[in-house]
RNA sequence: GCGCCCGUAGCUCAGCUGGAUAGAGCACCGGCCUUCGAAGCCGGGUGUCGCAGGUUCGAAUCCUGCCGGGCGCACCA
């Protein structure tokens, strides 16, 4: 935990620089810190003296002296000093900053106030999850963690659309194309894997659509029964849909993912939160009621592309739209269709406005399941049960949904600010993300290899499409993933117990599969390599839960050897010679060790900030990485001088607290062997 | 046409609010298991950071314009 004394030390910073230069608020230069290239240097670095530079009219490694020189005493600071270059190198005191941490009454940072909404997954209730849904619940369900572990309240929800086209297409498949019951529709999902089932059926109904496309009036008047009710091709849609969510959560707790609230779309609509929500922008002018031009009829929302302003325009291509006067065309988003039923904008910015508290209506709710940590609730209609606790109404809400509904979500903003609300539009994030695709050689050996010479074929990777059943299914990933690490773990531990490599395996499946996800930046098409992600080695997840793995066995060890715990080991140091730990030998490798574990909190600021879960990644790998190489060069267990073998011990207390607790952010548990 | 994203080593990618010699993994070659576990460690090299300008003491990072690729701009969800 290093941002608190971050944030001290630019206080005391510009409090030097007030006096010594004069400067007022407004002048201060923002003091940033960075990490000199290595501990000998120093352990946090400011290049504030070239920003000064120009302004006082001063080489910067004189402005860096006079610093120095004008530092005084800040608790934690051991040394100042200017480098050569420029820089202004502070070295910090290093017994009490590890005693401190390993003592936990270090300072942490209050976390802001409000409750969050992380809505992910929202996969659509109709055919099993594939690798792309993993990417959306893995970036979630990380994001979910990170922000709890910031102290923030969060509530986790998950869109389930039991009413749209993709569920009408399989209920399609099974009452039209085979003609069966709802009877017969449960008696298969018994007999089943129902959620492997549907994937083929979906695949076939794109097939059957596509050999004659007037076929497509079926699902129309899917959608209709569907929405109405009260018929058996509605029953057999909220089956569906009922089990194949039941099937998407058993996937999701594979991988430690895991849901506050099941908001049916179902729900949104027969409790008419549109109709409210419509209320509200008719009031505020957000939409109106469009009565001339191809969209006469219908109620629209304006459209802002933000732009700076009048940019010169080329009148050139709008010549013809004369009736319009105004040379920028004025577009619109339809809301309200001319038929009055409204459109996936309309519902789902009604579906915002609820999560913001600014709807003035709430769901009913009913118990979904029952897990060891409570119960998991949903939404309902009517009826419903008492004792759950409140939903909705949240400060902050991020939407994990992918990056081709970007537009959406532009205008889910945009609908917030029409509606008078600028402060809830600047707390809605679209938490974006880019697609996963199959790199050829995966593609090619799920026998979806593209045409030679074709389009496809030309691309650097294949895209996935549920339409053509073509994907790699979640469990089916982690089920191949679970058997690789259950023979290396067997092999490795022929004395376990079957029951415990089985549980270690699996472990080891998601630490692949999460790291896996979660190291490319969120830009990033991923092509989706199985034995790149399969792959145990090098950068993944089995690696640095590897290194926490054999932290742990030292302290196994100690406490069977020596009868040493912990506890004990931290108890002794003060009493200890610090000089291991100061590095009087001129090795600050086992400092390095301390300091780097010890940014985890700022890791996971950057991270919240910036919205990138790839630095999480690569911090825990870079983490594990700088133990291993220590652990290679540098005995714990056998180094002979007590004093030395102690701060060791200290620093890897430290550093596998903080790796844990890294992996933890990212979904991953340690198994006790691997 | 407009908007957003991507372009860094042979391949896949990091590089945060500009700052000290541009980094990892994979692949390739060589070394290290009688000392805390070799899913590991050590060594070996390659870069017009897409191109061109600009801002700056300083640019992979910020700005502008190009080039190449992807996605989005429905009375579909």
């Amino acid at each position: 935990m290093i941002l608190p004394f971050q944030q001290q030390l630019r206080a005391h910073l510009h409090q030097v620089l007030t006096t010594l230069y004069g400067l007022t608020p407004e002048t201060l230069p923002a003091i940033v810190l960075e990490y000199p290239p290595t501990r000998a240097l120093g352990d946090l670095a400011t290049p504030v003296a070239f920003e000064l530079a120009r302004r006082l009219k001063k080489a910067p490694r004189a402005i860096a002296q006079e610093i120095v020189t004008g530092f005084g005493a800040l608790d934690g600071v051991r040394l100042i000093q200017a480098a050569p270059s420029g820089h202004l190198n502070v070295f910090l005191d290093r017994v009490p900053f590890l005693l401190a941490r390993l003592r936990q009454d270090a300072a942490t940072l209050p976390p802001p106030s409000g409750k969050a909404i992380v809505e992910h997954t929202a996969i659509n209730p109709n055919k099993a999850a594939h690798i792309g849904h993993l990417r959306n619940s893995a970036l979630g369900d990380t994001l979910v963690r990170v922000l709890r572990y910031r102290g923030i309240p969060v509530e986790v929800q998950n869109y389930i659309d039991d009413t749209g086209v993709q569920v009408a297409d399989v209920v399609v498949g099974f009452r039209v194309i085979e003609g069966k019951s709802l009877a017969e529709i449960r008696a298969i999902a018994e007999t089943t894997r129902f959620d492997y089932h549907c994937w083929d059926l979906y695949a076939r109904v794109g097939e059957w659509y596509g050999d004659d496309k007037t076929r497509l009036e079926h699902r129309a008047r899917m959608l209709h029964d569907i929405e109405h009710g009260g018929n058996e091709n509605a029953e057999a849609a909220a089956f569906i849909a009922d089990r194949i969510v039941r099937t998407h959560l058993a996937t999701m707790a594979r991988l430690n993912v895991d849901y506050d609230l099941l908001t049916w779309e179902g729900d949104i609509l027969r409790l008419k939160f549109w109709a409210q929500a419509f209320e509200v922008l008719k009031a505020s002018g957000a939409v109106f009621f469009q009565t001339e031009g191809r969209l006469a009829g219908c109620w629209v929302m304006p459209i802002h592309d933000d732009v700076t302003d009048a940019a010169p325009a080329e009148a050139t291509e709008t010549a013809d739209a004369t009736e319009d006067g105004d040379d920028a065309e004025q577009r619109e988003k339809v809301i309200v269709r001319s038929n009055g039923t409204v459109t996936y904008v309309g519902k789902d910015i009604a579906y915002q406005f609820w999560k913001l508290g600014l709807l003035g209506r709430d769901f009913n709710y009913r118990v979904f399941a029952e897990r060891p940590q409570g119960p998991l609730w949903a939404t309902c209609t009517e009826g419903g049960q008492t004792g759950h606790p409140p939903y909705g109404g949240a400060a902050y809400v991020y939407n994990v949904i992918d990056v081709r509904q970007s537009y959406l979500q532009k205008l889910l903003k945009q609908a917030l600010i029409a509606a008078g609300h600028p402060e809830a539009s600047e707390h809605s994030h679209h938490f974006s993300y880019e697609m996963v695709a199959l790199s050829h050689a995966t593609a090619r050996e799920l026998g979806h290899a593209p045409a030679p010479g074709s389009e496809e074929a030309k691309k650097p990777f294949v895209e996935v499409s549920g339409r053509k059943g073509l994907g790699v299914k979640a469990d089916d990933l982690l089920d191949t993933l679970i058997s690789k690490a259950r023979t290396e773990v067997a092999n490795r531990n022929p004395e376990a117990a079957d029951a415990d490599v089985a549980r270690t395996a699996h472990m080891i499946a998601v630490a692949a599969v999460r790291y896996f996800l979660i190291k490319f930046t969120r830009g990033k098409i991923i092509a989706f390599d199985l034995d790149e992600a399969l792959s145990f080695e090098g950068e993944s997840g089995p690696y640095v839960q590897y290194a926490v793995v054999r932290a742990n066995n030292i302290f196994q060890k100690l406490q069977q050897r020596d009868g040493v715990d912990e506890a004990a080991v931290v108890a002794s140091l003060p009493s200890l010679s610090p000089d291991a730990l100061n590095g009087e030998d001129g090795d600050h490798d086992l400092w390095a060790l301390v300091l780097e574990a010890a940014r985890l909190d700022e890791i996971v600021d950057q991270v919240i900030r910036s919205l990138e879960f790839s630095v999480l990644a690569k911090y825990a790998f870079s983490l594990a990485q700088a133990f291993n190489a220590f652990y290679h060069r540098s005995q714990i267990l056998n180094e002979e001088r007590d004093d030395v073998r102690r701060w060791r011990a200290a620093a890897i207390v430290y550093l596998r607290r903080q790796l844990t607790q890294a992996l933890d952010l990212m979904g991953v548990a340690v198994p006790s062997r691997m």
